[in-house]
This record gives C-alpha cells, structure tokens and sequence, in this order.
DNA sequence: AAATGCGTCAACCGCACGCTA
DNA sequence: GTAGCGTGCGGTTGACGCATT
C-alpha cells in the first residue's frame, strides 16, 4: 500500500485510498460537481491522476452505490444479462441500479463463474438426444452473420427434469466479445444456453417440433433499447421450429 | 505457531473512442 | 485530416484476510 507513482513530474499516491483522501474527493465533488477528472484532482489537492479519482469517485464514493449483498435477483438478472451481452460489465452494471461494472465483473469472476461451469458441466452429462439446426443465413439488422450460416449453430436437448434446454454452439461462451461484430451471432446463442422451456410447452408434429418461448422470458430481463440486435433475437425466439439431426430441413423464422 | 493456498476486491493499466481546436 | 485531451471500458494485478496444512 502506499505505493506512489511518478505523473507530469509530481509524485502521485497510489494504491489504496485512505480516509483521508476520499472525504477530499466526495466534499470536492459534491461541490464543483464531477467531470474534468485531472482538472478536478489538481484542484482538489489530491496526490492522484484523474483517472483515480474518477474510479474512486464512480464505483465507491458515489452516494445511490449499493455495496456487497448481491440478491439472488441481481444474480440472476447478472448470469443473463451476461449471456446476452458478454463480458460489457458497464452495460451489465446499467441494469442494476447502484451496482459498478467492477463489482459485477468482480462478483462474475469469484461468485459466478465457478458456479456457471459447473452448471454446465452438469448439464452435459445429463444429455439425452440432441437435435440440430441451421439458422437461415441472413444478415440481421445490418450485422454479418455469414460464417455463422455455414454450421448448425445450435442444440437442443431435454435434461433430467424433462426440461427442453437450448444451448449454443460457444465452445467458450466466456470469451464472448461481441465488440467485434462477427461474434455477436454466436453472442446470441448464448442466451439460448439459458433457456430452459418446459418439455409440455412443446408442440411435437410428427418428427418436428416447436416451441413458443414465453415474451416474458426474454423481456423480463432484457430492454433491447440499446441493441437493435437484441430485438432481433427476441423476434427470432417467438417461433423455433426444430428437426432431428438426420433430417435438418428447416429454419428459424425470424 | 508458521507456512501456504486461495478467494475477494480495490485499484491500476492499456486501449479505444469521441470531442474539439 | 489529425493531434491532443478527457473519458470509459475490460483485463489484470496485488494486497489482504481467512482457511487449511
């Protein structure tokens, strides 16, 4: 602790913030308001770049931040968000009043995580028959989805609880980065990895079935204000038609 | 009691983006 | 067009505390 750093020829405290230090950041924002970090830090008589203070400011001085006590709603809002979204903790974080992108990739990385893992790992075992589809090569809203086109991109199985469990294609779902663009298809089926639709909610037709997936599931969730993609998706799950592997003949109707 | 391992989380770093001159 | 600056983001680090050996 107390390390110091070297800035513009003044040495700058680091490390962890003392008392001291953060009731001159909260009386000096509270007064001059935020903003200008570098500016403000200067000003305020801080031994710290702007760029500090504006992280202590934001994820822990902040007076409507909540700290600690994740309910099991914010958790659970956190794992599908996550699987809509990927690692964008601050749009994650947007959704959860008063919580920080770093709480809640720091919660993601020593609460969630493991516990994810072992849900899947579990899941896998627990696969009876799988089905396969194609999705209908199609660009959605302006994005690039041709080399998903060329695979069958997602798995549908029904678990031990006679459940209908849709997952992705993602073997890696955690390195999502949908900033890239090509990856916000595969992004997408992460979402389906959470989806778990009861077995009666099928409509089996012969060898074809299909599934409503409820609004709410999704909407509940999610407000795809933000990502016109997101709304495409949803379009997407309102109607899933599902075939045996052997006989991949149909599409998703989006 | 000491050493070690491990989990948590505050803070830092590098990069990208947007704005402005 | 571009350089400089401020800001925001995600990945990573490292200090700390607790549990285990």
């Amino acid at each position: 602790m107390g390390r110091k750093g070297n800035c513009e020829n003044e040495v700058m405290n680091r490390g962890a913030w003392s008392a001291e230090e953060s009731k001159i950041l909260i009386d000096y924002v509270q007064l001059h308001g935020e903003g200008n970090w570098s500016e403000l830090s200067k000003r305020a008589g801080l031994k710290r770049s702007g760029k500090s203070s504006r992280l202590r400011w934001l994820n822990y001085l902040k007076p409507d931040i909540k700290r600690g006590n994740i309910s099991s709603d914010e958790e659970d809002l956190i794992i599908r968000l996550h699987n809509l979204l990927g690692n964008r903790w601050s749009l994650i974080a947007g959704r959860l009043p008063g919580r920080t992108d770093n709480e809640i990739k720091n919660y993601w990385n020593g609460h969630l995580r493991k516990k994810i893992d072992q849900k899947h790992n579990h899941r896998k075992s627990r696969v009876e028959f799988e089905f396969e589809f194609e999705y209908k090569g199609r660009t959605i809203n302006s994005l690039d989805v041709n080399n998903s086109t060329k695979s069958s991109p997602l798995h549908a199985a029904n678990d031990a609880m006679n459940n209908v469990v849709i997952t992705g294609h993602n073997p890696n779902p955690f390195a999502s980065t949908p900033q890239d663009g090509h990856d916000n298809f595969s992004t997408g089926l992460d979402i389906c990895d959470q989806l778990i639709v009861p077995h009666e909610d099928f409509h089996f037709n012969n060898e074809c079935a299909s599934v409503e997936i409820p609004k709410n599931l999704i909407d509940e969730a999610f407000g795809f204000d933000e990502y016109s993609i997101g709304q495409a998706w949803h379009e997407s799950w309102k109607l899933v038609d599902f075939f045996p592997t052997d006989q991949v003949a149909n599409y998703f109707s989006l």
